[in-house]
DNA sequence: CATGAATGAGTATTCATTCAT
DNA sequence: AATGAATGAATACTCATTCAT
C-alpha cells in the first residue's frame, strides 16, 4: 500500500516505542499505525527484537560518529574538542527526539542488548571522553577531576533533557526541539565547563562551530 | 502462609520492574519470585497497574518530604536550602537505587499514571525549587539565571547516576550505593552550584547537615 | 454486619441470577451485593451449586403445592380444577417474579439439576394435568384434545410473562408484577379454555376463587 | 489448515450456547469442539461478544424476513397474514432449534445487547403484529381485544415449544424438530386464532401457504 | 513483495473454594 | 457466626510468529 513499507514500519515503530516503551507496544500497533500488515514486519526484520537492533545500530553509528568529528580537533585543544562534542551530540539528539528518548530509555534497563552496546559504544564513548579530558589536565587547560565523575555529569547534562522531554516540556516549558534550545543550553553546559573544569583565562566560545 | 506476603511482592516487583521494565515483566514472574500465588497480587493491589501505583505513590510521598526538609531552611539562606534538598535527594534516591530507578524510567513513557504524578508531584518539586532559586536571587546570594534551565541541570545532576546506574557501575565502574558516592557527588553538585549560582563570598559547605 | 445473613444472601443472588444469569454471577458479587463474606456463602450452602438448589427445591416445592390446591377441586369438575390451577400458578409466580424468571431460564439448559428437577417436579406436574384433562375428556366436559399439546399450550401462556418479563415491560408495556395483570391474564387464559377446550354450557366462572 | 473454521466455529458455539448457556460456555470449549485454536476464535470475530453478536443479528435479520414475507400478505386480509406469519416462524424457528432456544433464552437476560435487539427487532415485530391486529379488528375480521396481550399470547405459543425444547421432548413426548410438529402445533395455533380473535364465519384454513 | 489465516505460548485477571482464626 | 488471607484452576484475551498463497 504505502510507498516506503520499511520506512513507515520504522517511523510508526519509533512513535511507540518513545510513548508506550519497547514491551509496551505490540508489532500489531506498530503494523496498524504503519498502514502495512503484520507479517510485512517480520519480513523486513525478522522478529521484533531485530526491529530494536535496527533503531539501537542506527542511533548509535551516528552517534559514535558525531563524537568522532569533536575528537578530531583534540589538536586544537581538549576545550575546543570537549565542546564540539558536547554541542555534536546536543544536536545529534535534537535531531529525533523521540528515538533518542526510546534508546536512551531502554538503556537503563539489563538486557542482553544492552549490554552489548554498552560494551562496544559505551565503551567507546568513554574511551574519547577520557582522552579529551586527560588531555586537557596534562596540558594544564583543565583543572585536576575524576574523569568518570565528569563524564558522569556531561552525559547527565546531554541526555536528561531528552530523556525526559515530557518533563520538560509540561513542568518546565522547556521546548528541547525548538533550535533555540540547542543555542542556550550549549551555552549552559559550557559555562559548567569554563566554570568548572577550564583553568581561568581569556577564552572565548567562537571557535566552536554550531553549524 | 507467608509471614509478609504483600512486603514481599513489592520487595519481588520492584526488582524485576527495575530490570525488565513494567511492561515486560509479567505478573507470573512476580508472583514466582515472591513465593506467592500470582492471583495474591490481584487480592492486595486489585491490579498489575495497582502494584505500579502502590510504588509511585510511597516513592513520591517520600520524595516530596525530602525535599520539603531542605525547603524548610529557607530562612537560614536560599544556598543552604537548595544544598540541604540536593543531599537530601541524593540520600533518598540512594536508599532504594533499584525503585529509584525504575520510576525515574516509567517516568519517561507518556502514560495516563505519569501526566498525573507531573501533575501533583512535579508540580510541587518545581514550586519548591523555584522558591528558594527566586529568593536567593533576590537577596542577591545567587546570580540571575534561567530559573527552568537551573531546575533541568538540577534533575539532570540528580537523577542520572540511580537512571543509569547499570551504565554508570559497568562503564565508569562508580558504585552509586555507596556511602562515598553521596559524599562525592554531592561536593562536585555544590561545587557546580558555587560556581555557577552562588556570588562569590567566603562560605563554607559546613552547615548542610549530612546525616 | 446484617441482621440476617442468609435471607440476604437468598435476596442478592435471586436479584443478580435474575438479571445476569446464575453462571454470569460471581460468589463475590452476590456477596458484595449482601454485604456479606463470600466465605460465609460456602458457610450457608456449601457451594455456588448449593445456593442454586436452595432457590430450586424452594421455588418447586411451594409450585408444586399449588397445583396440588387446584387439583384438590377435581370433584367439583375438571374445568373448575384446572382454571384453579391456572390462577393459582399465575399469582404464585407473580409473587417473586426475579425469582421466578431465573427459574424457568435455568430449566431450559441442559444440566444435572434440570434433569433431576424435570424427573421428578415436572412428572408430577404432567400427572396432575394429565388426570384433570382426562376426566374432563371422559366425563364429556373438555373436548377430545392430545394432552401433551394442551399441557404445552398452557404452560406456555403461564410462563411467558414472567420469563420475558423485560421484554413484556419495554416493549409490550405490560406490567406483570400488578395485580390489574393476574386479573386480566387470567381472564383471556380462561377464554381460551373455554374456547378451546370446553363444550358450550351455560357456565360462569364465579366458581374460581381468587385469593 | 481447516476448510471453514469460521463455519465451524458458530456451529460449536451455538451448541454449547445451547446446552451449556452463554457465560457457561468457555472459548476453550468452543475451540476444542469446532477442531480449531482458541485465539482463531478472536481473529474472526474479535472477541467472545462478538461471537454471540454475529449469532444474533445472524437470527433477527431472518426472523424479521419472515414476518415481513407474512406481512406482505396483509391486503389479502388480517387473518391470511397473521397465520402466514404464524407458519413463518414457526418453520424458521424450527430449521435451527437449538440457535433459536439459545437466543431465546438469552433474551430473558437484561444485557446491553438485549436492550438493543429489543429495541430495534422486537420493536419492528411488534409494529408488523400491531399493523396487522389492528386492521382485522377495524375490518371487523378480528374481534376487539388488547393488542399487547394478544401478542403476548402469540409469542408464547410461538416460543415456548422451542425454548423448553428439552422439556416439551422429555416429559412431554412432543419432539418440535419432526416435520409433523410444525403441522399439528399450528393448526392448534389456528384454532385458537379461530376461536378467539376471529368473527365466526365459514372460512377454511386452505390458503395458508404451508411450504 | 505482501497478505490473510492460523497457532502455541503467554498475558492479566477472575473464579469458587479453603482454612486458620 | 463470621472473616481475611490465600490458592489452584480457569477465564477471556493478546502476543509474536509462521506459512501457504
Amino acid at each position: 500500500m504505502r510507498k516506503n513499507s520499511k520506512e513507515s514500519i520504522v517511523e510508526a515503530a519509533v512513535f511507540l516505542f518513545n510513548t508506550q516503551g519497547f514491551s509496551g507496544t505490540s508489532i500489531r500497533d506498530i503494523a496498524a499505525k504503519a498502514g502495512v500488515n503484520p507479517a510485512n514486519i517480520a519480513y523486513y526484520f525478522q522478529n521484533k527484537k531485530g526491529l530494536l537492533e535496527y533503531c539501537f545500530t542506527a542511533y548509535f553509528e551516528n552517534y559514535l560518529k558525531e563524537i568522532e568529528k569533536g575528537y578530531a580537533l583534540l589538536d586544537e585543544g581538549a576545550e575546543v574538542a570537549l565542546k564540539q562534542i558536547v554541542v555534536n551530540l546536543l544536536k545529534y539528539q535534537c535531531q529525533d527526539i523521540q528515538l533518542t528518548r526510546f534508546i536512551l530509555r531502554e538503556m537503563t534497563l539489563d538486557s542482553q542488548m544492552v549490554r552489548e552496546v554498552m560494551s562496544t559504544y559505551h565503551v567507546k564513548e568513554r574511551y574519547y571522553f577520557k582522552k579529551v579530558l586527560e588531555r586537557g589536565m596534562r596540558k594544564k587547560e583543565f583543572r585536576n577531576h575524576s574523569v568518570p565523575y565528569l563524564i558522569l555529569q556531561i552525559k547527565s547534562l546531554l541526555n536528561t533533557p531528552f530523556l525526559n522531554s515530557h518533563y520538560v516540556h509540561e513542568v518546565l516549558h522547556i521546548l528541547p526541539h525548538e533550535t533555540y534550545f540547542v543555542e542556550k543550553y550549549s551555552r549552559d553546559i559550557y559555562q559548567w565547563l569554563d566554570a568548572i573544569l577550564c583553568e581561568p583565562k581569556p577564552y572565548d566560545n567562537r571557535r566552536i562551530v554550531s553549524v
